[in-house]
DNA sequence: TATAGTGTAATAGGAAGCTAATACACTAGG
DNA sequence: CCTAGTGTATTAGCTTCCTATTACACTATA
């Protein structure tokens, strides 16, 4: 995987596999890859990868079972619950970085309409080639 | 300083510098505060500090004189395409993020819009108090 | 020219994160 | 019962970040 050096490996393997519940991409219930099959994708040490699942076990969205595996929780409310944290840290983590650069709300909304439209046109034009 | 434990302190020191470079509250050809001085007010070691201008200096948005103080560029080129660049890169961030949550692009602005709101309705009846 | 204010460098020590390796505990299935 | 597949724990060693401390280099000015 292509890591952020900026942020320790553990809790980056826990966003993107936080990432991937919230998406439906592994669904309630639903087993995990075994530790060592993750080490081995993610190209990173059983323990890091241990130390990730260990935070989401106690935050209740991966429960453990010795010998069978690990599995996204069958708790909707906890991942519904996850989504909205996530989406509201992510909102404000911009609103704030981009307030204290004195951009005001409505500059901020037309920069990322902007972004979105820049980012359409240059899918667009790659398709086409 | 309130410092987020998952990013070096240094990165973070770097990263307030430059926001209030690019917010224009330090202006071009301005002094910085003395680097023991930045150390006290951050609650922090003055080579972590100096970790942080060592970066800002390499960049070319900080000059460093001996024995008189650090002081920003007077290259506004230098400090607009920060800004740029910083804008791009958070907007890309939060983008990528939602969509990686399977929130498309028109979900996406409206998250924003009505985050933005909602934040302007808390501001307004705190203020009423 | 002395002194206060500034940047810079270097050392030592501690904490956190990562890797590697080994071992142990439990489950499912032949 | 044995074995393969799984989670868990422990130890040792390395690197990065941070602190504390001391020292040195340069500038401005009284």
């Amino acid at each position: 995987m292509n890591f952020d050096d900026k942020v320790p490996i553990y809790y980056q393997i826990k966003t993107v596999i936080y990432d991937r519940i919230i998406a439906g991409e592994l669904a309630p219930g639903e087993k995990l890859p075994a530790v060592r099959q993750l080490a081995v994708s993610l190209t990173v040490n059983v323990n890091t990868v241990q130390r990730a699942l260990r935070e989401m076990i106690e935050e209740g969205v991966v429960t453990s079972q010795r010998g069978r595996g690990n599995f996204v929780t069958t708790d909707t409310n906890v991942i519904e619950t996850l989504r909205q944290d996530l989406i509201t840290r992510n909102l404000k983590q911009l609103y704030e970085r981009l307030h204290r650069l004195n951009i005001d709300d409505q500059e901020i909304i037309n920069e990322l309409v902007t972004y979105i439209e820049r980012r359409a046109r240059q899918n667009e034009s790659n398709g086409k080639n």
